[in-house]
DNA sequence: GCCAACGTTGGC
DNA sequence: GCCAACGTTGGC
């Protein structure tokens, strides 16, 4: 999952209540179409740092609570207010709850995933690649846990 | 700051 | 339903 650290880093989360947040505001339907019908609970998740000088994996979470309809669709006074979803009343956009879970040495940055070879086929590291969630297999989790040198808290 | 890649919008 | 125009993302 990626986010701009300036908007809401991983230091953000281990700050959040219960190291905790609702992963609101994403208003693409592919994201959408993961974290509605994809996300199980106990999921694992890399934290992204998109649109920074330490572009990278800076953390990692988990999945504690599956897709729900996104409230701040609906809220006006929120940035991500989807005037169109309002007015008709139905909300399509929806979101999980994620928690982090473990701290990594230093960001693992672009170079460094990169210069896996197993992690060639990761979707982040394509070219143009911008979706804001993606899927991850298990094996890419487990190896940038372990480039990260990825610690529980 | 540049610009390629991609998604969305809207005229037709 | 096509596609040009536009807006956004995000690496560099």
């Amino acid at each position: 999952m990626k986010s701009e650290p300036d908007v809401f880093s991983f230091e953000d989360l281990l700050k959040a209540a219960g190291r905790t947040t609702s992963w609101e505001g994403v208003r693409n339907y592919q994201a959408r179409n993961f974290m509605r019908d994809e996300f199980r609970v106990g999921d694992g998740v890399l934290f992204y740092h998109s649109n920074s000088e330490e572009a990278g994996i800076a953390g990692i979470a988990e999945v504690v609570k599956a897709g729900y309809p996104d409230p701040s669709a609906l809220d006006p006074k929120s940035h991500y207010y989807d005037e169109n979803a309002a007015k008709k009343g139905e909300n399509p956009w929806f979101l999980v709850d994620v928690k982090a879970t473990a701290k990594l040495r230093a960001t693992v940055t672009r170079d460094e995933l990169r210069a896996e070879k197993k992690l060639a086929k990761m979707m982040v590291l394509q070219k143009g690649s911008r979706l804001s969630v993606q899927p991850v297999t298990a094996e890419e989790f487990e190896l940038v846990c372990k480039l990260g040198a990825a610690r529980k808290i």
